[in-house]
DNA sequence: GTCTATATAAAGATAGAC
DNA sequence: GTCTATCTTTATATAGAC
């Protein structure tokens, strides 16, 4: 996907676009330590451009305003996920692509703690509080409850038992349970036991399997 | 539990005492509003005083900054959760008792719909950023936990199954279904069909109840 | 393109009148 | 106890030098 030609042979001179890129990538990158440190009204521009390595005037000739860089911090997260889930899926995912990507993702979100879990609740509240944002952050949730329901599929057929329920509602509740659970292991550490995520997808897997078949909204003339 | 004898016959006239505490407690409400809807930081002193009523200098003589107010806001919304709870439950609670509770929860949860789950988000967030005040909101997890815990334990009995994981881990699965849900709700509605929180909890204790036997960590010599 | 210096505004907090 | 007026700090955003 480069987007010029030849872009290896140039020691370290960098064009003004890459160079403008480069400052772009810090200054975001910095800031999505302070949003999460601080949230974003209690972030300043002031530290997230020195912590960047850069002053606010460096800041303000690469993005319009606070606002505009938690937009670019916001669409890069987002943006760098749902690469993450392609990469990793492709087009038609077997069972063990997608199992091996849902393992890597709780490493990697094992490995990035709090600060990830912080700054993804710090969007989720920045969005509701500007509903003209809650399609980027709603595309990726629905990316992710379908990635989970193809598996739930696959395990269906698999094991040749009949959904008694959608599998993205099942999906929607796996995810639901993850959430959650981060939710309580941040406040309160060491509650919740660390295979439980695992188990919980397993239990919701088998009671839907032994739940009394779908109820489909019957007929009551029946 | 009313504290002095009289209290009635008094007209308008309020010692100072209660005067104090309805301004304080007019304050307190604002508070909660506005802290739902802009923050912790984007509040403004002025914005909830005004809407309550009141000028900022009429604040200051009730609290001795936003981080206190905010502090009595959290304090109030836990004890009135905690009193619901108490009130509701007692010492022993029945099973129709508990399950009745749980359902007039989520019956309020619907009615203060949105800016209730973003002030509880709010008071996630700022107890995650200031971790000694971890233990107020974990004190409330902890009892919404056992209270669930012991429905289930008394489920079990009646039904004669052997739970094969702690009731307070299926609990906290319970929890977590719940409050993520609500994440997904707010951001994307419409994905959530009502009846599902409903059956997140009869599929993980159907889950739970059909599951292979508790799997202790089981010597590999075997 | 990045820096320093500065303009401007907003918000937290206080002082003193009533 | 509450109000108005004021102090002080902090933060966003801009201007102009390099």
């Amino acid at each position: 996907m480069g987007e010029s030609g030849v872009d290896k042979g140039d020691r370290k001179r960098l064009t003004r676009q890459e160079s403008r890129a480069l400052t772009r990538a810090r200054l975001v990158e910095a800031a999505g330590l302070v949003f999460a440190e601080r949230g974003f009204y209690g972030a300043s521009v002031e530290e997230i451009a020195e912590r960047a390595g850069f002053s606010r005037g460096a800041f303000y000739s690469n993005f319009d305003s606070k606002e505009d860089l938690f937009l670019a911090v916001l669409d890069a997260h987002i943006e760098s996920e749902m690469a993450l889930t392609t990469e990793a899926l492709g087009e038609d995912p077997s069972q063990e692509a997608v199992l091996e990507f849902l393992h890597s993702q709780s490493v990697r979100r094992r490995r990035q703690g709090r600060g990830w879990t912080l700054l993804w609740a710090e969007f989720w509240l920045h969005v509701l509080r500007q509903p003209e944002l809650a399609p980027k952050l709603a595309a990726r949730q629905r990316k992710a409850r379908s990635a989970i329901a193809r598996i739930i599929e696959g395990r269906c057929r698999q094991l040749g038992i009949v959904p008694t329920m959608p599998p993205e509602d099942l999906a929607s509740l796996i995810l639901a349970v993850d959430d959650g659970l981060v939710l309580q292991e941040h406040l309160d550490p060491g509650v919740v036991p660390d295979d439980l995520r695992a188990s919980a997808s397993v239990l919701l897997f088998i009671g839907m399997a032994f739940s009394p078949a779908a109820q489909p909204p019957t007929d009551p003339s029946t």
